[in-house]
DNA sequence: GTAAAATTGTGTCAAAATAACACATTTAGA
DNA sequence: TCTAAATGTGTTATTTTGACACAATTTTAC
């Protein structure tokens, strides 16, 4: 039997998840108003507490389904966040991770269950610890990913038009883009497949719905390189 | 006082430290020849426990620190590592980090005491736990960050050559790369400064010494996206 | 001395990508 | 059927890229 490392410090390590979602117009996060202690009544990122017998990563999957229902879903580790001071009431090293989901396709009864709520990015509450701070730095992730690989279809529905994928990349940056343009750059990426249907929500000329071509996906993921003139990484 | 977390594992928090380093012709790691249990005799990265007391990042900066004597040194987080197996020890979730350092200018004393080596990346040893998967991906970050952040500099010397740039980007990918076109952009990025003083040690035309332009390099930190033709993250 | 070999610095040019911009089409509703 | 709003596609000048050529510098061999 192996020797343990006897002389060194046993710590909690948390996990933090941050769920984008986009409504369409604008982009939004899931946080947690808190019914339970400690900081009850504040608002937090969903988290837990990673066991003695569980894989990280499978952590971070199970809070996930807990608070979305979903399975699968895009997340990728942002930062481990491990101040002393950062839980004041006790020591507590935390693995970060955000998520980008479709925000109709989720379990409402498991979002329920959690007392969280989509709540506008640029809107977002105060909240707890450093949770700020993770999700200051998820949304510069966000946008540095979202530069470099196709992951904005993560948040949209399966079938979606170009001008919503526009929407979307203008929530991201913050920014306007040019329509013209925009189209061009995501047509000659090939990652669009036509379903032949139009999208029937609208007043005005009804825009392709296109959806995504998983194969071509996979496979272009790091050869994306999505540039506008307003964006940078 | 707060009531603690009862019901929440504690486990241990280790850190490992990938160091890069380049000596003019090909990409090193600064590696460790293991003269203590566990695993006593083989190959691992330099690595240590969190303390109770400390900051993960100051822990970082300690475990650097005891390896090259060095502080302030370019690092950023890799990812962490937390499969319940990684350490056949005792469960350990350990946080990896990466630095780049100029391997001429490291302590030779810490690194012995460490009983540590500068091995070719290429022909890196096989080394305990999940080591080998973090060199892996590490290498995968640089390529990446080199692709977009002027990063490269952290590993040469002070005053360098154009020509010395290109064979550290060369190694980095892997790859030739046409003498011209890098000189090209490399110099549009405004972000050298030629010294006045020549490359002395050269039995040939004797190249330009250049340094960085420290002022522009944090400015431009963000906006470097340096692109060749071979060379996608 | 001078020629040869190796390396460095700079220039050219066609092709591709980008940014700015214009016009025609579709649809609901007045 | 006319209008307003949104969508789809095209044009053009500018910039960037990739492929390539030539001149300059320095040591060494003769």
């Amino acid at each position: 039997m192996l020797e343990k490392y006897n002389h060194s410090a046993r710590i909690l390590v948390a996990l933090d998840c941050i769920v984008f979602g986009f409504d369409g117009e604008e982009l939004k996060l899931l946080l947690i108003k808190r019914n339970f202690e400690p900081q009850l009544g504040k608002w937090s990122l969903m988290g837990g507490f990673l066991n003695e017998t569980e894989d990280l990563e499978v952590a971070a999957n199970r809070i996930l389904y807990d608070l979305t229902g979903l399975q699968d879903v895009y997340f990728e580790e942002l930062k481990t966040f491990g101040r002393v001071d950062r839980d004041p009431v006790e020591r507590t090293v935390s693995v970060c991770f955000f998520a980008l989901i479709n925000i109709h396709a989720h379990s409402q009864d498991a979002a329920k269950a959690q007392n969280a709520f989509w709540i506008n990015l640029k809107n977002r509450p105060e909240m707890i610890f450093d949770h700020n701070e993770m999700v200051n730095l998820a949304l510069e992730r966000l946008r540095y990913r979202a530069a470099l690989h196709p992951i904005g279809f993560e948040l949209l529905p399966e079938k979606f038009t170009i001008p919503q994928l526009q929407k979307l990349y203008e929530a991201i940056y913050d920014t306007p883009l040019d329509r013209r343009n925009f189209s061009r750059k995501i047509l000659s990426t090939k990652l669009l497949i036509d379903t032949g249907e139009k999208n029937e929500n609208s007043a005005t000329k009804k825009a392709i719905l296109y959806r995504l071509d998983q194969q071509k996906y996979q496979q272009q993921f790091n050869a994306f390189h999505y540039f506008v003139s307003d964006i940078r990484v």
